[in-house]
DNA sequence: TTGTAGGCGTTATCAG
DNA sequence: CTGATAACGCCTACAA
C-alpha cells in the first residue's frame, strides 16, 4: 500500500547484475547481451519500473520542463495560447509548469524565482500590465537562460517574441468600416503602455489617414480596463457628447467591442446599419452575440505553438542564438460578420 | 554568461567552512552562531544562491508539485478551475504541471505516466469523454498516491471528488421555467455516460413530476457534441416537428442554451415571451448575448481551490484519508436573466 | 558550534 | 560484455 517506487537498483538486486548493467539494458546501449536486455526489460515491467524524471534532471542540469508566466488563464487567447503551448510541448516531451501573475509584478518576479529553483529549462512570458521595468527578464537573459516572449513583449535588445501584426489588423479593421461607408470612427484603445495598444492605434490613424479621413483626438478613447461595462459607459457617453454622433467603433479587444455594441442598441441605433462595430481577438462568442461581432483574429494556439517550437529549439541548441530572428510576426484575419455590414436595401 | 547556478558548496568553499553548516545556517537551524549565519546569508545574497527544488525532491522524495489533468484547456469552465487550482497552489509553495487529454484516453494514460516519472505529489483529475473504464486511476489510488477527481468523477469506490449539486441545479432551473409559466419544457441534455448529465437530467424530470407537469420521453434529447450548431438543428427540428410546439428549453450547456435560443429567434418566436430558454454554467457570453441568458452558476474557481485544498491536505497528511469525506457537493446558484422572465404586459 | 559521511536515483567513466 | 565508482545538490544522523 505505499508508494514506493521500484528504481534501477530493485531490477538490479533482483537479477543479481549491476546497476549499470539494468541502466544500459534499458537504454539499449551496444554492448550488452540480448539476454540480459530482455531478462532486464522484463523484470522492469514485472517490478513496474518507471525512471525518476527527477534523478535524472539533477544528473543532466536539465529539467525537461519550460514555465509558462501568463497574466490570467481566465482569458480566451490566453488559453489558446496555453493549448498551443501545451501541445507541442507535449509532443516534444516537455513538461508545462504554469503560474498566473493576476497581472502583479511582484507575482511575476515570485514566480521567476521558483521556476529557477525548479531547474526551469526555459521560459514562455507575457508579462503583467504593472510591469513597466524589465531588468528582472534582461538578467535571466544576460545568464544565458532562454526566454520567448509572446503577445506583450518588452523593449529589450535582442529580447525573442512572437506577436501578431497588430498594426496591419488594425488597418485593415479600420479599412473596413470606411469601405462599408463609416467615416467617424471612434476607436476604443488599450492601455498606452502595451505595445499591442499603440500598433492598434497606430493601424487605426493611418487607415483613417490612407483614406482621407481626418484623424480627431476625441475619437480615440483609452479604455483602461478592457471590460463591456467600461465600453459601454465610455459609448453611451460619446454618443450623447459629440456631434455629430459617432457612426462606427473599432475596439482594442472584443469585450469592450460587445460593450459598445449594447451601448449603441440601448441608445436606440441599429447596429450595423447606422452604427458599425468591429472588434479584436475574436474570442468564441463571437458569433452568437446578435449581431455577430466582425473582429480581428489573432491566432492564439499558433502564437503558443511557434513560441514553444523557438524556445525548445534554443533550449536543445538546435539554432543558434544569433539565428533566430528576434521577431516572428504571425497574420491576423479580420472576420467580417453582421456587425459592420450594412444591410442592402431590397 | 554560463548558466551556472551558485550551490551550498560554492558559499562553503568562499567561507572556508563546511557544507553542511552553511545548509544550517540557511535554514536557521539552532546550534549555528549567529555570526556564521551572517556571514553565510550575505554570501549567498552576493552568489545569488538559489535552492536546486531538484535535488531537493531528490532528497525528499517529494516534488512540491501537482499534476493536473483535464480535457481541454480552452474550455471557460475548466479555465476557472485551472485558476482556483493555481492560486491555491501558488499560495501554499506547490507548483502545478498542466497537460490537457483533448478528450483521448491514450493521452490521459501517458500523462499520467509523465507525470509519475516526474514524481508528481498527488493528482487532479477530469477525465476524458472516452474514458469508460477507471483501472488507470484506481491502481494509482491502491499504491496510495492522491488523487482528487473533480466535476467529471468515476465511479471508483471512495474516489475523492469535488462537484457541483449537478441535480438541485437542473431542479431549480426547470422549477424557474415552470414557474414562469413554461410548460412544454425541453432538456437538452449531454452525453448520457457522464454522471453530470444524468443528474442534470434527473433533477429535470423530478421538478416537472413534483409541478405535475407529465414527463414526455420525446422532449428529452441528447445533445452529445454540446455546442451551439448541434442545439440550433435539433431546436430547429423540433419546433417543426412536435405539436403543441415546447415552450422552453432547459440545456444542459451554455453554448447549447444559445444555440437553442438563435434556432428559436431564427424560427420567429420571441425570447422570452413566447419561449423561454436556460443554460447551465454560466460562460462567460451569458451576460453580452440578447436577451441575457439565464443559467445555473458553478463556480469553477472554487471547484479547483477546493480540490486542491484538499489534495494538499491529503499529501501533507493534515487528513487522514479515513476523515475525508469522499465527496464534497458545491452548491450551484440559478442566475436568473432575461431569456426566462416573462415581460409583464404593461 | 561545526564537520564528516552517506544517500536520494541515475548515468558517464574507467576498469576489468 | 559487465562491474565499481563518482558525481549531480542537498540534508541529516552521528561524531567531534
Amino acid at each position: 500500500m505505499k508508494l514506493e517506487q521500484a528504481t534501477i537498483k530493485d531490477i538490479a538486486r533482483e537479477l543479481q547484475v549491476s546497476s549499470s548493467t539494468v541502466s544500459r539494458a534499458l537504454k539499449d546501449y551496444p554492448g550488452i547481451s540480448d539476454e540480459t536486455k530482455r531478462k532486464v526489460k522484463e523484470m522492469a515491467e514485472k517490478l513496474n519500473y518507471r525512471p525518476n524524471a527527477i534523478a535524472l534532471s539533477l544528473r543532466k542540469s536539465r529539467s525537461f520542463t519550460i514555465g509558462v508566466i501568463i497574466p490570467e488563464v481566465v482569458h480566451f487567447f490566453f488559453s489558446t495560447v496555453i493549448s498551443g503551448i501545451e501541445e507541442v510541448a507535449f509532443s516534444r516531451g516537455y513538461n508545462v509548469i504554469l503560474t498566473q501573475t493576476n497581472e502583479k509584478l511582484t507575482r511575476e518576479k515570485s514566480s521567476i524565482d521558483t521556476m529557477l529553483s525548479n531547474q526551469i529549462d526555459g521560459f514562455l512570458v507575457s508579462y503583467s500590465k504593472e510591469t513597466t521595468e524589465f531588468s528582472h527578464f534582461s538578467k535571466l537573459l544576460d545568464q544565458g537562460y532562454p526566454i520567448v516572449f509572446f503577445d506583450r513583449v518588452p523593449e529589450i535588445q535582442n529580447a525573442i517574441h512572437v506577436i501578431v501584426d497588430d498594426y496591419a489588423g488594425a488597418y485593415e479593421a479600420t479599412k473596413h468600416l470606411i469601405q462599408q461607408g463609416f467615416s467617424r470612427i471612434v476607436h476604443l484603445a488599450g492601455p498606452s503602455n502595451l505595445k499591442i495598444s499603440k500598433e492598434r492605434s497606430r493601424g487605426y490613424s493611418d487607415a483613417l489617414r490612407d483614406h482621407g479621413i481626418p484623424f480627431l483626438p476625441e475619437l480615440l478613447v483609452e479604455c483602461t480596463q478592457g471590460t463591456d461595462e467600461e465600453a459601454h459607459k465610455i459609448t453611451t457617453k460619446l454618443l450623447q457628447s459629440l456631434s455629430p454622433r459617432p457612426d462606427a467603433f473599432f475596439a482594442n479587444n472584443d469585450l469592450a467591442a460587445v460593450g459598445a455594441m449594447m451601448a449603441c442598441k440601448a441608445a436606440g441605433y441599429a447596429v450595423p446599419n447606422e452604427i458599425g462595430v468591429v472588434g479584436f481577438s475574436n474570442w468564441q462568442f463571437c458569433s452568437i452575440v446578435d449581431p455577430s461581432l466582425s473582429s480581428v483574429a489573432q491566432n492564439g494556439f499558433r502564437i503558443g505553438a511557434t513560441a514553444t517550437e523557438i524556445l525548445l529549439d534554443w533550449i536543445e541548441k538546435k539554432i543558434n542564438l544569433e539565428d533566430i530572428q528576434t521577431s516572428v510576426v504571425l497574420a491576423t484575419e479580420l472576420l467580417v460578420r453582421k456587425s459592420s455590414v450594412r444591410i442592402q436595401n431590397t
